[in-house]
DNA sequence: CGCGGCTTTGATGTTCATCAAGTAAAGTGG
DNA sequence: CCACTTTACTTGATGAACATCAAAGCCGCG
């Protein structure tokens, strides 16, 4: 984890172009002057439940998990968050300590802005604030949706479901590399770590996709689709 | 289904205390000369999935729920909600049409207001974005602990939980009537019709419950909740 | 009064978690 | 760098949990 302080860039930073477009120049340079942006490797832990919420974070490259233990301390990954995903959003202003941990699954820029300074921006700048509810409501639909997806399909059905949310939403492409293990992924889609196993060898078996270790080539998508769909 | 347009009478609406709090009274006279308090009985539909969004509304008495189909069809309980759960606030401000359906449980009030007043407010005034921001996060939070929760309990689990939350979260008392059939309890944590009333039926061989219709007495709230914990 | 939806119980079979056991890979300390 | 430990991955066998199917009673409503 490494730590760097530089001269504002912030003026043409990719997160600007989504949400901060309604601010100027000025607001900009407040925001740069609070903000810090942090490496993390794959596995390092970027927020730990129970943290206090005194900045304001998101990812600006990379992936990262967000989960929860339940009751029992089994952990469930509530979402797979990429760049323009505000992964801080969930709680950053309804609590003032983290419910859920955030780890990276790859090398990952994460941006921390004094949550103070962005407070006092929804304060003087109201569409600022609107563009930042815009954004919560959507990180949220989504999750919903997700979550609705998943809790209607059978095993076969949510590793057709998140293997097409891998190939389209994070990677955009037909062959690609888990960033996550096996075990992760039944946490992800609730289930096991023996049946996710047992599918993917079912899918290879209908040569569905192609597997070697970690890298996933989805070769039938129509067939991936339609068990997806079905259930 | 019955329309009223009172004289201003939100200066003291329960609703100001949790929310509005941080308008002045110039302001709350904006958002009353734009507001519609409107009447439903059980079963009426409030929003329909799709319909275009451009009120922002809330609970002012009364239950709801907020639904959606699935892919095959099969309708998914997201949320039940209670006044002071701003019900139409997980799409108001990201997507010009509802992405879910809501109707009434019981005799309900919901009041609308205009939305573009409600944006308007929130540029002008933006610790009042902020407290919206707030409610919006908690709202969420707690959906989304409600479904790990779920999705960690096997059926019994399920059934003692929601029975619980309508008895703490809903009603606090430990007997009431079920707002619900079975089939909605059945599509609120995710399982059979059949298997809703069988688990019902076994809680109340055990003496755990007294069940009469819709009217359900908790007479053994610890052992409810050992149930709802070990899963 | 009869029809459709809700409720209830039982029987049956499928889906899935659990247990077990072994291989491979990856990290750890001497 | 190699032995050692741990963690990830894989497959099979078994039984439990659960959905599905079926049939019948109940209730409200036109």
């Amino acid at each position: 984890m490494e730590t760097s302080k530089k001269a504002c860039n912030c003026i043409d930073c990719g997160f600007r172009a989504a949400v901060f477009e309604n601010l100027i120049d000025s607001e900009i340079d407040i925001i740069c002057l609070s903000k810090k942006e942090v490496g993390f490797n794959k596995g390092d832990v970027i927020v730990s439940k129970g943290q206090e919420v005194d900045e304001f974070l998101y990812l600006k490259s990379g992936l990262v998990k967000l989960f929860e233990p339940d009751a029992k301390g089994k952990e469930h990954i509530i979402r797979i968050a990429k760049p323009l995903d505000f992964v801080s959003l969930l709680s950053v202003f309804s609590e003032t300590h983290y419910n859920f941990s955030i780890t990276a699954l790859n090398e990952t820029v994460v941006c921390y802005i004094d949550l103070n300074s962005i407070k006092e921006l929804i304060k003087s700048n109201g569409k600022f604030g609107l563009k930042l509810m815009e954004k919560m409501s959507n990180n949220f639909d989504k999750i919903i949706k997700a979550n609705i997806n998943i809790n209607s399909k059978q095993l076969r059905g949510r590793i057709a479901y998140i293997l097409i949310f891998f190939a389209d939403e994070i990677y955009n492409s037909s062959i690609f590399e888990l960033p996550i293990s096996r075990k992760e992924i039944a946490q992800l889609i609730n289930m096991t770590t023996e049946n996710v196993i047992r599918i993917f060898s079912e899918f290879r078996k209908d040569e569905i996709i192609k597997i070697n270790g970690k890298v996933i080539e989805i070769i039938n998508k129509e067939m991936l689709e339609k068990i997806s769909k079905h259930g």
